[in-house]
DNA sequence: CGGCATCCACATAGATACTG
DNA sequence: CAGTATCTATGTGGATGCCG
């Protein structure tokens, strides 16, 4: 599963000061300071991840864009499952306004996840699918799905 | 790489003829009650991920309210290196605002994925860290940045 | 059918100022 | 130090209606 990961023996402590002239009452442990901080390999593996601010450049930024808004993860779900016209997404998503749609789609497109393909005629017909790059988003999706029911788990132990 | 899930076997067209009229056409295997959708299993492991809107209860919807919001996963990013007070954070995200940081922590905390722990005494000192259910946001962190960095290769390419 | 144009309501981020 | 209180600007979702 993609969940292996290595999380748990990466505790890595930043090392002290952070907090102002605390004095020499740093973390005994992290007895040596660095002022430069020190990022797990997973968490932030190259430069791109080290951001003290949302940067559009960094992946993580890129990947929360490509899910975010509302309905989006629905409708990227409906896509997963094979291309769809603009009313099949509307059938399986009965509640979610055309405007919105529109607007999903629209955004997914411009990032290039979705690509669409208008039939003409009468009436009119566009069908949507996944680029490769929208494939990609599949295993985010388990793992976002993944995630939230460990979360819930945890929630039903207390 | 990851990408070589089910994903392809998946295709599992929903009911026939979704386009016009289909009326009595429905598909043959799904003949009997209502339009029933069949799920990819990994996209879709059980009942709660078969959503038709955005529920508090899916699983991908507690994953994304973890995350959601400008500046979460930076906070999340800086408290998975170990406990920091109030001000290290600031030090660390300097154009975060106090309020926004707060309204952040007041969040995580709220969803029990972060403690906190008052320090009384003057200067007043405040320490977050990582309850077991925030520390289970590792993977999908990993996971966002794996992704992205997906998204932007494929990006390069064209 | 597949949209876009409008209008509205509300949520959210950021700046600034102030307090325990 | 660690927040809260305001105020404002902007973003976002949803409803409705029109049009190719």
């Amino acid at each position: 599963m993609v969940a292996g990961v290595v999380g748990q023996s990466e505790t890595v402590r930043v090392t002290g000061e952070l907090g102002g002239h605390t004095g020499s009452q740093a973390d005994p442990r992290a007895g040596n300071q660095t002022v430069s901080v020190a990022w797990s390999t997973q968490l932030v593996p190259d430069a791109r991840g080290a951001t003290r601010r949302p940067e559009p450049t960094c992946p993580v930024e890129v990947a929360l864009a490509a899910i975010s808004g509302r309905w989006t993860t629905l409708v990227l779900r409906e896509l997963m499952h094979g291309p769809r016209s603009f009313g099949e997404l509307r059938l399986a998503l009965p509640t979610l306004s055309a405007k919105v749609l529109s607007e999903r789609l629209a955004g997914l497109e411009r990032q290039t996840l979705v690509e669409r393909h208008r039939r003409r005629g009468f009436p009119a017909r566009t069908v949507y699918r996944l680029t490769g790059a929208g494939e990609r988003l599949r295993p985010l999706l388990v793992e976002l799905y993944r995630t939230g029911d460990a979360l819930l788990r945890d929630r039903a132990r207390r």
